[in-house]
DNA sequence: GAATGCGGGCTTC
DNA sequence: GAAGCCCGCATTC
């Protein structure tokens, strides 16, 4: 069967171009713009697209394909990717990941396969007031991991412990990765998504493994590692050594595939590990040129994550048409999510949503056959939550459509204490850095996302009602609304409420003449919503009160969550009611008529966050990390 | 001490 | 048999 992705295959070559214009968001706004996070790991090109069909190798074929184009090394790729990497790529003979990967052994020389360590987290979750998280590496070593667990939180104010968050990205196990070194290419592959956020770069690993040394011995340690990524050097092994230990390899191989064991293995010279200084540092510079999409749809690929490096002209060269890959996402009604893929419109044209670019992909990557959602009943069809094989593969979500890719696997378990527990602390260790954050899915773990799923709820509602029912509707409500808190009034705000949420929510919002409008700035690729009405009486801005998000439902009912999800609603659930809101602090009207509130940011100027705690919910005046993150 | 790779052996499916 | 995992060993830094 030939693969559906093959059909476009015309189009990988440019598909680079779109991979270069969401890095730079990545790289610059990773915090307040995780949706572009989504995008860059959904983004990818196929390593050896071009023309070439013979591509569609898997890192067990007997026979794999020699190939003339390479990828950029990637330290951080996640999902069902492959990648083809020069023989000559340092970071690549390393066998090198941003991933605490370790070796796990799978009897053939030829492969090397790594599963994912984790991450270590604190086990209070907490963060710093640049929103910041504590993320170490697990060490690779298992008795230095074990050593690590249990260990204080490195943040001074915090008495947290540090726990290992295992990966379970690759069917309920570790994410794996397999490197296959041939002699024209590394040969790299990935199975799974991670669940758990990034861990600390290796080279800040190392430094701070270092420092602690230092400190341990006295100040006379001498610290040689200076080079870019702060990784220390490692001294590269003789050409003898390496010449010697390979030809010991293959003498120890099969020479006459007596054993079963070698009955695979060949006479070519096994991995030979090259040691290099590590280099851990941004896929892209910086100082890439952001591209505005345009509103057409390309295709993508799950197999890489990387663009090439060869065979592909300048980016100016590449035309407009193809910047619109930023809106595929799932249909997890449909059908598995690893074998389909929907490209979404643009939210102000999704009118006439035709969701039927599919991308098949066979299991060859091997995608979790059991890892289906299983929210068929789930109403918000613009919430699509991201899952393996959409994030390996290529469903860019980004602020425009916000279709449900989550910045980041937010433990909702520990929301909470975000929230009670933020304050500015002071990071004492170099393993605080910003959270690297991976897209994340509530059906396959235990997460939910009331957020992204209002925001779909929201985009689902605007489908189905159009801007004229809507106007019409406020409109009565406005000429009816001299007493706000009519009966009459609530109901119909509740009935323009394109959301539908709780009533004992929606009639605390802020006015009876809420009004949600919404816009895409593509310059930047904000999703922002907008949103007008009258702000005279401040007592009705306020918002749901403790009594009412006590009244919320307790189930997943709203969540999307399935039923079997250990996930309950969060208890200050009056958090993502609020992204639709306009919140008090800045409910004045803009210059334009209406006050805008920002989705894809979390300007404490614009939302209104309220901490649960013990049973007690009180404002925040300080922005609150962002559940996604 | 830790990272990394190799490989024997065990278990599960 | 494939895959996951544990463990010990060796090498290197
Ligand atoms: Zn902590
Ligand atoms: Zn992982």
């Amino acid at each position: 069967m030939v693969r559906q992705l093959d059909k476009f295959s015309t189009y990988s070559s440019q598909l680079p171009f779109i991979w270069v214009a969401f890095e730079y968001y990545f790289l610059k706004k990773e915090n307040e713009h995780f949706f572009f996070l989504c995008l860059f790991v959904g983004m990818c090109s196929k390593t050896t697209s071009t023309s070439t069909t013979n591509m569609d190798w898997d890192i067990n074929d007997s026979n794999i394909p020699k190939v003339t184009h390479y990828d950029h090394f990637n330290d951080w790729v996640d999902g069902h990717v492959r990648l083809v990497y020069r023989p000559d790529c340092e970071e690549a003979r390393r066998h090198g990941s941003g991933w605490a990967m370790r070796n796990t052994n799978n009897h053939n020389v030829q492969i090397l396969k790594k599963s994912c360590l984790g991450v270590l987290l604190c086990s209070n979750r907490c963060i710093l007031d640049t929103g910041e998280q504590v993320h170490l590496r697990p060490a690779i070593c298992d008795k230095a991991r074990k050593k690590q667990q249990g260990k204080p939180c490195p943040n001074r104010r915090c008495n947290g412990r540090l726990e290992i968050i295992a990966c379970r990205g690759h069917c309920g196990y570790p994410v794996t990765h397999f490197w296959r070194h041939t002699e024209h290419a590394v040969f790299f592959q990935s199975k799974g998504v991670h669940d758990h956020p990034r861990p600390e770069a290796k080279s800040t690993a190392e430094q701070r493994r270092l420092r602690g040394a230092a400190a341990s011995l006295g100040a006379g340690l001498h610290q040689h590692s200076t080079s870019a990524g702060g990784s220390g050097h490692r001294r590269p092994r003789g050409l003898a050594l390496l010449l010697s230990r390979s030809q010991q390899k293959v003498n120890k191989m099969v020479a006459g595939h007596s054993s079963k064991r070698d009955k695979n293995k060949g006479a070519a010279m096994a991995i030979v590990k090259d040691e290099f200084p590590v280099q851990v540092s941004p896929a892209f510079p910086m100082m890439m040129t952001p591209v505005e999409p345009a509103p057409m749809a390309a295709p993508t690929d799950y197999n890489h994550q990387g663009h090439m490096d060869e065979g592909y002209p300048p980016i100016a060269a590449y035309p407009t048409e193809v910047h619109d890959a930023s809106l595929y996402y799932h249909n997890h009604h449909a059908h598995n999510h690893h074998q389909q893929q929907h490209v979404m419109p643009d939210p102000s044209s999704m009118m006439d949503s035709s969701y039927n670019l599919t991308c098949d992909y066979n299991n060859a990557a091997g995608y979790c056959q059991t890892d289906v959602h299983q929210a068929n009943s789930y109403p918000y069809q613009h919430y699509a939550p991201a899952s393996a094989p959409s994030i390996a593969g290529a469903p860019p979500c980004d602020a425009q459509s916000s279709s449900g890719y989550y910045g980041s696997p937010s433990d909702h378990h520990h929301q909470q204490h975000h929230y009670t527990t933020h304050q500015p602390m002071t990071d004492n260790s170099s393993s605080v850095s910003p959270l690297i954050t991976t897209p994340y899915d509530c059906y396959s773990s235990s997460h939910d996302h009331l957020e992204l799923k209002y925001q779909a709820a929201f985009v689902d509602a605007l489908e189905s009602q159009t801007n004229t029912s809507m106007e019409t509707a406020v409109t009565e409500v406005s000429a009816t609304s001299n007493n706000s808190s009519s009966t009459t009034t609530n109901d119909m705000v509740v009935n323009v409420d394109p959301l539908q949420i709780n009533a004992n929510l929606v009639q605390q919002m802020p006015t009876p003449e809420f009004q949600y409008e919404y816009e895409t700035n593509y310059s930047n690729n904000e999703w922002t919503m907008t949103t007008s009405g009258h702000y005279t009486n401040a007592a009705n801005h306020s918002y749901p009160t403790a009594a009412a998000v006590e009244a919320y439902p307790t189930d997943n009912s709203l969540t999307g969550c399935t039923s079997d999800s250990d996930i309950s609603v969060l208890p200050n659930y009056c958090f993502a009611a609020c992204v639709f809101t306009t919140p008090p602090a800045s409910s004045e009207p803009a210059s334009s008529g209406g006050a805008k509130v920002e989705i894809g940011t979390y300007s404490p100027a614009t939302r209104h966050f309220e901490s649960y705690d013990s049973g007690h919910y009180q404002t925040l005046n300080e922005e609150p990390l962002h559940p996604a993150l």
